[in-house]
DNA sequence: ACATTCCATATCTTTTATGTATGTTTTGAA
DNA sequence: TTCAAAACATACATAAAAGATATGGAATGT
């Protein structure tokens, strides 16, 4: 049986007629009698009970006109699913976004963006850290991921460098500097420093290493924060400093203040890392959005991994 | 499109190698190659990604997978429906139930017997009397009924005998004959009848003029009964006597006794009726069980309509 | 570097779907 | 009753498409 001989039986059931049916689905009417003939004689029954005038359906037929259209229907269906698949319009994304990226207003609004352009992709957002991200995405269980900048030597990804803001003190507001305008990081450098543990955002991490270098001096370490959020409370509470983000500034927590770094502050740049043989045309499509935003406003940085 | 590339398809995924799926689906690896390369030009993307050890599949591909596989199942278990239907195994039939033939032992035995010798058939019984199930049958919303027989000249009809009974007389508890064995009909040519309208079962009807006329009298009529079974409550208050099928007296009213009618009685008989032309192949199928059921503790009366 | 694996391409063959011509049956009208 | 028309079936021819065979080319591992 081919799909062939539905689309014939559907068009005789209707016309109740051969020839007429013949004429509709453009062919003479002898072949379109074997087809049929065909079709009845795989189902073991005939289909219809043929008289001078026409044809009737038989029982088996009538029914057999339901199941007919009903499967034509869902092969159009799933025809359309798969276009639909593979120009991006339809599928599911799986994104991860790492520690305070989704703080960075160009995340939430190139994830808005994209959700105007496709509402039929499903976005499935999922909160880590740039470490277990860029492991997700190796092992395929993350499709794309906003990170911290670099990632480091992953030969199947790529990264897109979305925004490279610097970042900025966060003092108790008991410090004796926190009413300052900008400081130079050297100025802090008897104070203790809460950072996070370098395993969870490398690139981040020695990012300020080389502007402590810089600056000339290397900090006490006090607590680690498991995560760069957490920074924000305890930082309130009297730990010590840190250093996060303009993003996080947006945390606007009672206790704590942000101060510009006077010279050259770190940067903590953020970019959309995906896995260069990118399956889904979905995540084509997410990608290039990213991409045309980012060389929109973006500057600054080179495309760094 | 058409089944085939489906079929194709499937084994390619399956086997994630074209030359084995060829292997299996019993052609050679160009014409699947071919195949393969139509279905994905109709559906306008890529189902695998080839390489050198074979080929895996692209999203659309992974999608596409479910699609045809329950595609492919729907298209058997279509043709697998229709060839129960065909075969009698399954469908539906319509089956009318005139006045109290339900009472008669043989009908729901051959119910019983229809059920369990084809469970997947369904079964929708319909209560009502001789007059509209023939009416029914000739428009097509019932597809079999027992009915009092003769049905009178339908054309289209046809009548398989099933039982034929004598009638027994039902009187009231405190008839003065209702102590007797056996009463001739003409021991109560002055009591009241209570009779069916001739309209509801004129076959039943007439037999009864014919049995009153050959015992010599012609009955005072009371009121009529709107169905057979509700003549026993009317009995039992006391409205008159009656005639009723032997089937009837297994309804034990207190205050009415069954007596056998000494002499010639008048015949109850029960037919199935149907349209000569019985579309569905259940109903054929019931048909001759019934044929069977009656052909095997018959006898008596000839066939008639 | 070479052999091997495996899919693609090219071309030929066979099958099968379709076209053309005609037959057969039914039905309605002359 | 006969005849013509309608409509499906049958017979045979043709064209299209599926499939077979032979070969090429890219990737991979020895």
């Amino acid at each position: 049986m081919e799909l062939r001989h539905l689309r014939y039986f559907l068009a005789v059931a209707e016309e109740r007629h051969f020839t007429r049916a013949a004429e509709r689905v453009g062919i003479q009417q002898p072949p379109l009698s074997l087809q049929i003939k065909q079709l009845e004689e795989e189902l073991g029954t005939p289909l219809f009970v043929r008289h001078s005038r026409g044809v009737d359906l038989t029982e088996a037929g009538t029914t057999f006109v339901e199941e007919a259209r009903q499967l034509l229907e869902r092969v159009e269906q799933a025809k359309t699913h798969i276009q639909r698949l593979s120009r991006g319009e339809a599928g599911r994304i799986r994104i991860g976004f790492a520690g305070a990226t989704y703080f960075e207003p160009a995340v939430p609004a190139l994830i808005r963006d994209y959700r105007a352009r496709y509402p039929d992709v499903q976005l499935q957002p999922q909160q880590s850290n740039t470490a277990e991200l860029v492991q997700a995405l190796i092992d395929g269980s993350v499709d794309a991921a906003f990170v911290h900048t670099p990632i480091g030597s992953a030969p199947e990804l790529a990264c897109l460098p979305l925004v490279d803001e610097a970042m900025l003190l966060a003092l108790p507001a008991n410090h004796p500097l926190s009413e300052e305008a900008a400081v130079p990081l050297s100025a802090l450098a008897d104070d203790t420093f809460i950072l996070l543990p370098r395993d969870i955002s490398p690139g981040l991490y020695d990012r300020l290493i080389v502007a402590f270098q810089q600056a000339g001096f290397m900090p006490k370490l006090g607590l680690e924060a498991p995560q760069i959020v957490s920074i924000v409370p305890m930082v309130a509470a009297g730990f010590g400093v840190s250093l996060v983000p303009r993003a996080v500034s947006q945390i606007d927590t009672p206790g704590v203040r942000y101060l510009s770094i006077a010279g050259v502050a770190p940067r903590a740049p953020i970019g959309l890392a995906y896995r260069e043989d990118a399956g889904s045309a979905a995540l084509r499509q997410f990608i290039s959005l990213a991409e045309a935003g980012a060389s929109t406003h973006d500057a600054a940085d080179s495309p760094e991994r």
